[in-house]
DNA sequence: CCATCAGTTAATCAGTTGATTAACTATTTA
DNA sequence: TAAATAGTTAATCAACTGATTAACTGATGG
C-alpha cells in the first residue's frame, strides 16, 4: 500500500503506467518515450514491479512489462473510493441494506 | 494533480486525510492522534492543503481542518479508474449512450 | 497587561530520491 | 568467438523530505 502510493508520486512513473495500459511494452520501447537515461527508466521500473503495479517478463534479449490493474483497483481505486462517497455507487446499496429504516 | 499524489506518499497524511473523512477536527485535535511534534503536523497539513485535499478555517484560537472529498475524486479516483476498467460501472453507462446500437 | 494556549515560521540536519556515467550480464547475430 | 544490442548494477552526487528545537504570531482569560 505505501509502496503503491510511492511509486504513484512520481509523475514519470503514472506516465510509464499510462502507456502500459495501452498493451505491453519492452523497457527500450518505454525509453523512447521519455528523455532520461537507461539507468533511470530501469529504476522506474523496479520501483513500480516491486509495489505490485507492473510486471516484467524477458523473453529474449527484451524485457516486457506489463500493467497490473487489479492491483491498482485493490489498492489507490479501493483508498479513495472510500474516501470518496460522492463516487461510490456500489457501495451505497451495501449501506442502504444494513441500515434500511434510517 | 502531481501535488495530490505527493501529498498522497506519506502514511501519516493519508491517516490524517482518513481521520478528517469521519469529521472536522483542529490541528490540536489531529496532532492528539500522532507522535510527532506540532511543527512536522503543521507541514504535513500544509502540504494537504496546498494538494487542494483539505481546507483550513480559522475559529478564534484553533484551526479546523476538512476533507475535499471531490478533489480526490476529480484526481486519484478518476486517475484509477481510467486504468482499472474493472472497477468503472459508471463510466460504462456512458459509453453504453454513446455507442447506442454497439 | 501579562501569562497561557494554539498554531506557524525559521533554521538546521539526517536520510532518501532521482539523476548521471561507467562497468557489468545476457542474448542475438555475423 | 567477437561485436552489437538490451538491460541492470554500482558508485557518485545534487536536491528534496521530513523531522527537530527555538522563536514567533495571535487569541483567551485572570
Amino acid at each position: 500500500m505505501n509502496k503503491v502510493f510511492e511509486a504513484l508520486a512520481s509523475a514519470a512513473r503514472r506516465k510509464i503506467l499510462a502507456y502500459l495500459n495501452q498493451g505491453e511494452l519492452s523497457a527500450g520501447e518505454i525509453a523512447e518515450r521519455f528523455d532520461f537515461s537507461k539507468p533511470a527508466l530501469s529504476a522506474h521500473l523496479r520501483i513500480l514491479e516491486e509495489a505490485g503495479l507492473i510486471t516484467r517478463e524477458k523473453r529474449g534479449q527484451f524485457v516486457f512489462f506489463r500493467l497490473v490493474p487489479e492491483r491498482l483497483a485493490n489498492t489507490v481505486f479501493a483508498w479513495a473510493a472510500e474516501l470518496c462517497p460522492v463516487a461510490r455507487p456500489l457501495k451505497r446499496e451495501v449501506r442502504a441494506r444494513r441500515k434500511p429504516a434510517g
